[in-house]
DNA sequence: GTTGGAATTACTGTATACAATAAATATCGG
DNA sequence: CCGATATTTATTGTATACAGTAATTCCAAC
């Protein structure tokens, strides 16, 4: 992962500031670094992501990790709880219906302009994509085979030429993982193995309606395969006692 | 007495900051407030938004002004340009394009699930929200009109049920009221008249099939009434100097 | 041994100071 | 008088200091 290199804690000398990068370049690298944590499912929800316990790792000032954090919060990845900070979503099944409603809209709904516009280089990209996740997942890099997933609708989405849309479907992909985190069942990974690539075969012949109604249950079958039982992992002795 | 090196270091008056609100609300108020001033179009596109003026504005620091100014920019009503500061986006052609492409795919998308949910409360808000749309435009408040119509195709979308799917309606009509800003004709509003209550009917009788449709019109006559011309402010005389 | 409360601690919220850079302006050479 | 470069200025980027508040710990009393 990305090694934030023994934190010299002298961070004054302002001429050393500039030597390494282009300082929005790092923020950004490190924005990435947070969220592809989350999304492989490194940082679990529910923890806490202290300001200077970050700022330490990355070697930069709260106020750029407060900004990091803010845009992760505004996209729904971390939760900012006014005085407590902030912290990893734990999404709660409504937000995961809704999650899965909005992305059986929008992500259906852009395989028929996705079909129109794919090539064969399109097809050998997300083909390729497709095979390292299988790959991942054979491995047991399950944390990598979920984001990698997640690209692989997001590409999709990009490939439809709207940019507004796809800028949607990758949001919903993000929580997707973070639901899978929280409702999933371990062994299980949302995506079964061979439904990319059928996918990817009904778009490269431009059948657009039949590539719709797979991403469909496609979907549907992510979504049944979740436990929807909102674990309240805290005082649960109580309704256990009560319950006695 | 070596103590007297260390002069009050008290520099503001802190006792007074704290007293008037909860300085959260605050702050929402605060982007509430330029939020509004751009979909109003009191702020056009392409004004500069300066962290000092607006700070002294609304009397808060650049601190809180920064974090409202990159929420705005994370929801594309501002840009943010690496140093040179925040302005009001100038929506480009193909942007507006994928923003009705977007909002003609969710906002029908969701109609069934509106009229399925519509009961006479939620019916007479709407048709309270369009008689205040209608007088806006009678007497002339064209700002105000925009926003209120706006806000109807917001509210329609929270009524369905979703809220990320209401969200990403929110964002979409907060950009398309700035695309009218660049791309509309002066006198000619985006929304006629008597649409919204048509379209309040086919929902109350819920039959959503028939809203959708409507407004899927709907939205296609808006976009037909924008004349999408990309004007080039800049440096357009190079251009008309090697025609000439 | 548990509970209530006070003191401490840890953390976030906000303002400000300073550095860095791009734009604007002035100055000098042609 | 024009063009290129140096200087000044305006404005953002970043770190840090300080304040305020929630969480924790510790102590005493029952």
């Amino acid at each position: 992962m990305s090694d934030a290199q023994a934190p010299e804690k002298r961070r004054a000398p302002a001429k050393e500031t500039k030597n390494s990068k282009e300082g929005d370049e790092r923020h950004d690298a490190i924005y990435r670094s947070v969220s592809d944590a989350i999304v492989e499912q490194r940082l679990k929800p529910g923890s806490r992501l202290r300001e200077d316990a970050l700022a330490d790792v990355f070697g930069i000032s709260r106020t750029g990790i407060r900004k990091i954090l803010q845009r992760l919060a505004l996209e729904q990845l971390v939760t900012l709880t006014p005085r407590r900070g902030a912290s990893v979503t734990r999404p709660t099944a409504d937000e995961a219906k809704d999650v899965f409603d909005a992305r059986q809209l929008i992500e259906c709904g852009l395989m028929p302009d996705v079909a129109r516009r794919m090539g064969e280089k399109e097809a050998a990209e997300l083909r390729d994509m497709a095979r390292q996740e299988r790959q991942a997942l054979r491995s047991g890099q399950q944390s990598v085979a979920i984001r990698l997933s997640a690209d692989f609708h997001m590409r999709l989405a990009q490939l439809s030429g709207n940019a507004t849309l796809a800028e949607f479907v990758e949001r919903l992909c993000s929580r997707s993982s973070l639901i899978l985190a929280v409702y999933g069942h371990p062994g299980h990974l949302g995506c079964e193995s061979h439904d990319h690539d059928d996918l990817i075969g009904y778009l490269e012949a431009g059948n657009g309606e039949r590539a719709k109604a797979f991403m469909s249950r496609h979907l549907k079958a992510i979504e049944a395969s979740l436990s929807m039982v909102e674990e309240e992992e805290n005082v649960p002795d109580l309704q256990q006692i009560f319950g006695g």
